[in-house]
DNA sequence: CTGAAAGCGCTAACAC
DNA sequence: GTGTTAGCGCTTTCAG
């Protein structure tokens, strides 16, 4: 009969175990890591069963507590306001869970806030709290406290960009090759007056994308002066200030490509208020194809990045830095156009 | 001068401090945490200054292992594809981390799978990892091991959801006064011929709404049908085949109310396909105002969830139980009408 | 093949 | 006021 469940009870400890198959503490644990240390298949077998029987779990703490390893991940994202309800870290965080998972490791979520980094939160994280990795989503150049940790050989990743100065480990998505996909894209269709608007200047893979887009649209004869890039800082409203700014520069723009999705979306918003239709007057073109990317009106033509994927990657390579099975991990992944509705040819003059 | 920090050092240890200042490890502890066992000041003061110097933090391991607390709080969501990418879970979860963090309470993500369910998972993370509660972030009715985990008197709260039938923990917004917003709204634009997308049926906030707006909306003279409630999953995919579903059912209709946002972009998107105009041939509502629903085409009217700030709230009523400040939690929070411009009186016949 | 014992870092009776 | 000591639950050498 089972116990009243209304009683919280203290757990079962592997000493319990231990006493009601008549063997030691030692067999029992042996039994459940060393498993090479021959021990007997009657005694084994009794011994899986007590464990079945009694509902046994190891207490991580205290295994913890002797390994010095938790298989703990933590996933850091930067101090924005409500980041987790951002889909673009949320794709990632995902993808990162679902892999840990299936590895065995639980994922931590932290925040990297002002106090986070003055109080050297990420060291104590390691220090007190023994995760055994840190994921970084979001991080950019002005996050100079990798280097701290990095430089005290914690494993530490970085999700989805990379500095270009440090090899610090990374995986990332080929921006560079998003942006030559969006500019033929919108070469191809005929438009020579284009704007871009990029992420914040700090991030590696929005300068990458801006050099790249810049570049291919100059070889396909489209120059793009500097005057026709703006920062629309990676959301929907600072994407629409962006796209307006952009046609108060060159009110005869045909077409803008957009870092992100929501920057793109936003500029969409932000063109239909101000009565130029998309694509009709002016063609939008986004990255990350986002699921929302779909359901607008337009629905958005982009360049899928494969977020999703990245995070399970990221996670897997956490591991294997972890376990000590590679040394670094600096991995780049591909990139495809979506062709949907908001790109066309430009209207004719 | 530090030492080498590219060398991977043990952290420092309680036992350190006491010996580098000259106490026991005992006083040291008490220092630390009863403070009310008189310490004399001076050595007090000595020992905060080696700790400062030293960069000691206590292990949580080993304190959670002596107190049987780890001051770790679970967010558990359901077994959804990529369910960290859902604006809707990420609002709360922003809402719950910061709250919690500010308590000083880290946060551990965890997806109920089936594999988790089955393999009482759930019991597992209080036993063998010593969280101190769980936050049930999309549960319903099916999720019927939540009694196994109450039962047991582990802290649960379940977050913007709650169960007609049993008394769990939960805060939860007034989704029925929410409806009766869209069904006056809608009504006192002059709308006779309405249709409903609600959420799953085993979801009783979606229920609670659904009674109330066809019951509001009778009161005010538009009688509707079962024939003009359909389910929408939640996802935009699933209100835009429901919308296409009341249309058929309905060809007159004038106007939807979808009870969350997603539903109502995937109708506006597939009202737009059909060659419906929205507003002028239907007017759309949502609910919850996620931030994107201030950007589609055309922007939404919807009825504000407090989402952020229920995940704070439940975070606190959450430590509030641990710390059981509080025997029970049933919150109901308020919600308010956002008019945008994707409703409008129908057009005339 | 199995067990005794030390110890991971910390807390808290209980002594002095 | 401060220190001694006994665990928390587990792993792992080292004996037998």
């Amino acid at each position: 009969m089972a116990t009243d469940p209304t009683i919280r009870v203290r757990p079962v400890s592997i000493r319990e175990v231990a006493r009601e198959s008549g063997v030691s503490l030692t067999t029992v644990s042996l039994i459940l890591n060393k498993s090479d240390q021959r021990i007997s298949e009657a005694t084994r077998r009794r011994v899986l069963a007590t464990i079945d029987r009694l509902g046994y779990r190891p207490n991580r703490l205290a295994q913890g507590l002797q390994n010095r390893r938790s298989h703990i991940l933590a996933i850091l994202v930067p101090g924005l306001k409500h980041a987790f309800a951002d889909v673009y870290f949320g794709e990632l965080i995902s993808g990162i869970y679902d892999e840990a998972s299936r590895l065995g490791y639980k994922i931590l979520l932290e925040v990297a806030t002002a106090g986070f980094v003055r109080q050297r939160k990420y060291i104590e994280l390691f220090d007190q709290c023994f995760i055994d990795g840190l994921l970084f989503v979001g991080a950019h150049e002005q996050h100079r406290f990798l280097h701290d940790l990095a430089a005290r050989q914690y494993p530490v990743l970085i999700v989805n960009n990379y500095f270009a100065q440090e090899r610090l480990d990374y995986v990332v998505c080929d921006y560079a090759a998003a942006a030559r996909l969006a500019a033929r894209h919108l070469c191809g269709l005929g438009h020579r007056r284009i704007g871009m608007i990029r992420g914040a200047i700090e991030v590696q893979t929005a300068m990458d994308a801006r050099n790249a887009f810049v570049e291919t649209c100059r070889q396909l004869g489209t120059a793009i002066s500097d005057d026709l890039v703006a920062d629309g800082l990676y959301t929907e409203e600072g994407g629409g200030a962006a796209a307006e700014e952009l046609l108060r520069r060159e009110p005869r723009l045909t077409a803008i490509f957009a870092g992100n999705d929501k920057m793109a979306i936003g500029a969409i918003r932000r063109l239909h208020q101000l009565g130029r239709r998309v694509p009709d007057d002016v063609s939008v073109i986004g990255c990350d194809d986002i699921h929302q990317a779909a359901f607008v009106t337009p629905p958005l033509t982009t360049v899928r990045t494969p977020l999703y994927d990245l995070g399970k990657r990221s996670a897997q390579c956490m591991i294997d830095l972890i376990r000590r099975k590679v040394k670094q991990c600096h991995e780049i992944l591909p990139v495809e156009l979506v062709t949907r509705e908001s790109t066309a040819p430009p209207p004719p003059r």
